[in-house]
DNA sequence: ATGTGC
């Protein structure tokens, strides 16, 4: 495929500022100049950095920048980023990393790449309901989840022996615990049903008992702790959505996980809160006060964690991530109860079993390194992963090819094409109409909220996911539409 | 991402 002519100028402007980007089949391979390499001089020859990228798809200079940097950071006493991937819903990150971004590093850990927002991710149950008896009863559906979700009368509390195992142990620490003593919101669950269900968590297996490291503030020795976070869904793009099932790619994959054409599900995108921002913001720190002194500091103000000089803080950091990660699965496993539980009071006692529950946000061990994956999915050979659509655009749910060039990865969403600020800006004058939002039926507290994430501030989902199709990095299994979406 | 912010 050529490349369109309309992005030779900006590669030309990104050369200019110490980019080389070049452009084959769908793939743009960037090298920066050693001028702006985070090590220059030190290093013989920079990793390469590939963007999955369709050729009409918008250029985004800073993502690449941001990417680029990412790519070369190293460790003055050993460590550095070997391989760098962006998934093509990769856009600019506030905070000196693009979404989308994949780095594979050895001896080294970088707590400022996975950042705030620890083990976000995605969770997706099946409803036994069909379209009409839901639509039924929407009204008196949502009247009840505007209690849960959006004005904060659900009730977690727990132990603080279930806290502190869920810290610690995540999903099965926490149940273990509740299972023992029932309460609050969640009390009327079905327990053995959560216990069934801890199968189809990825990735909780290497968090469990890895969460050693948690800050006393968050682990109460004794009493009652209620958790004003837990089962709230958060703001930026995270949302909580009953969809219906309207293409099936792969029958028997589909099949294995209970999903029909008709099928509703519940689709949930939350993590951690303000615990991970908490725990992120730390360690950012922390890895900026152990760097070596007398080392200049990387430009992009990412500060690694080295595996020879600080071997102990790496550990600990990765204890740190697991006590977060294990918040977010908890997270999303409430948020997913408390819909499951206002279903049943509605609609009787339907099933509604879990798909799978994926993170998109975390440092994921590989080989004898790390692959930190930014806003971007593992996608190992037959591993259930979700692309979450824009507000009002089609979900997918996708299955994994295990391919190794593009470090196991895939697309974590549809990803920005405008900005926040652009859209709330003085003097913008979009229309609801102009942003897609006249279609959608999101409930929110707050109309700003809708806007920001409006279908027309995103690129195409459908694009994005071809693009990887075509790359062979995804089979498609399933897509859905929304229904209803629930925004904070 | 975050009861957002120098």
């Amino acid at each position: 495929m050529q490349q369109p002519k309309n992005t030779h100028r900006l590669l030309r402007a990104l050369a200019k500022q110490g980019l080389d980007v070049s452009y084959d089949n769908n793939i743009y391979t960037v090298r920066l100049n050693d001028a702006l390499s985070e090590q220059p001089n030190q290093r013989q020859e920079l990793p390469i950095a590939e963007v999955l990228l369709p050729p009409d798809f918008p250029i985004e200079g800073k993502a690449f920048q941001q990417l680029a940097r990412l790519t070369t950071l190293a460790h003055p006493g050993g460590g550095s980023v070997t391989r760098a991937f962006a998934t093509p819903d990769f856009h600019p990150g506030d905070t000196g990393v693009a979404i989308g971004s994949v780095i594979q590093t050895e001896g080294m850990v970088v707590p400022a790449a996975v950042g705030s927002d620890i083990n976000c991710g995605m969770r997706l149950h099946t409803i036994d309901l069909s379209l009409a008896d839901f639509l039924a009863q929407r009204d008196k559906f949502v009247a009840l989840m505007k209690g849960d979700y959006l004005l904060g009368t659900r009730d977690i509390t727990m132990t603080a022996a279930a806290s502190r195992g869920m810290f610690a142990d995540g999903i099965p620490g926490w149940l273990e615990q509740m299972t023992k003593q029932p309460m609050g919101s969640v009390a009327r669950s079905d327990f053995a049903q959560l216990w069934q269900e801890i199968d189809r968590v990825q990735f909780l297996g290497s968090m469990c008992g890895n969460a050693r490291w948690a800050p006393s503030e968050l682990t109460p020795a004794a009493g009652l702790v209620r958790d004003g976070d837990l089962g709230t869904v958060g703001g930026g793009n995270h949302f909580v959505e009953i969809q219906e099932v309207i293409e099936i790619r792969h029958p028997r994959l589909a099949y294995e996980s209970n999903i029909k054409v008709g099928q509703l599900a519940i689709a949930i995108h939350s993590g951690s809160r303000t615990v991970g921002k908490y725990i992120g913001g730390m360690w950012r720190d922390r890895a900026k006060a152990a760097w070596l002194k007398g080392c200049p500091f990387p430009q992009s103000d990412l500060f690694s964690l080295s595996t020879t000089t600080h071997p102990d803080l790496v550990a600990e950091y990765l204890e740190a991530e697991a006590t977060a990660a294990n918040y977010a699965f908890v997270n999303r496993l409430i948020l997913a109860e408390l819909m499951r539980l206002r279903l049943r009071e509605v609609y009787g006692d339907i099933a509604a079993p879990l798909v799978c529950d994926l993170p998109h946000n975390l440092t994921f061990p590989h080989k004898n390194g790390w692959i930190v994956r930014k806003g971007a999915c593992a996608a190992a050979a037959g591993q259930l992963l979700i692309t979450p659509g824009s507000m009002g655009t089609p979900s997918y749910l996708l299955s994994g090819l295990g391919n190794d060039r593009y470090l196991n990865s895939a697309s974590h969403g549809a990803g920005r094409s405008i900005s926040r600020f652009e859209l709330t800006r003085a003097g913008a004058n979009y229309t609801e109409s102009d942003l897609g939002l006249t279609a959608v039926d999101c409930i929110t507290l707050r109309n700003e909220r809708r806007i920001e994430e409006a279908p027309a501030a995103y690129k195409s989902i459908d694009r994005v996911i071809d693009t990887q199709v075509a790359a062979g990095t995804i089979e498609v299994v399933a897509k859905m539409r929304p229904i209803l979406t629930f925004k904070a």
